[in-house]
DNA sequence: TGCATATATAATTCTTTCGTTATATAACTA
DNA sequence: TAGTTATATAACGAAAGAATTATATATGCA
């Protein structure tokens, strides 16, 4: 599955939402998802393992609990995505930016 | 339809990259299109539709013609979104060196 | 006017995705 | 060992997505 489509679940990007800030396991995942959305632990699951499938996050077992932490790879192939388009807003920065930016695009016309 | 939603199609973000380099016909997208994906006419059209439903486009015609243009405003939406996580693989370089750091993963990152 | 071109919409079918309930598996605990 | 907790998987139904063919709507031109 490919990273956009793993990120069109509203469900899936709160998931990432949480690992953002740290570790958290999947019954801690479960509680705040079943509550912001209302559906069951089964289904929190299943979008773990698409997260799983699509290898934005990694899990540490610990007894009977899984921990997931986030992986960035796939979140940073989407940023790399954007870049082609990100030039065309970042012309309204302050000079320096706008140099690095003449620069990146250089950069990446080199290909 | 979210906007994450509309870039989970492959065909969709073609269309996008062809509009990276400006205003086209719906016409001269679709050859390229079919060319590529091998999808009919009709297919193309309703990929337009959904680009056009999310704001993602802008149409102007001339004559029988559609001249498709890109409206950035979802995809700095997308920025916005990864702006969260891009913390956690800039966090450790200074502004110059991200840019950098950014122009180099562009060029090896295959999406 | 009448036909061709450019593009969109309709109807339909196939596939995928997401949810549900029920159940399996593994690890704690009394 | 038996019961409980934590998490995943199975089976299935409903809804959405994307493709197809056929057709509609303009516009352009001889």
């Amino acid at each position: 599955m490919h990273a956009f489509d793993v990120l069109g679940d509203p469900t899936r990007r709160r998931i990432l939402e949480l690992l953002a800030d740290g570790e958290h396991s999947a019954g801690t995942i479960t509680d705040a998802i079943r509550n912001e959305f209302g559906i069951s632990q089964p289904a929190v699951s299943r979008h773990l393992a698409v997260l799983r499938g699509a290898g934005f996050v990694h899990v540490r077992p610990e007894g009977a609990r899984r921990f997931y932490t986030l992986d960035l790879t796939p979140l940073q192939s989407v940023d790399a995505w954007l870049d082609r388009f990100r030039g065309f807003w970042e012309h309204h920065l302050d000079a320096l930016a706008t140099e690095i930016t003449r620069g990146k695009r250089a950069r990446r016309t080199e290909l």
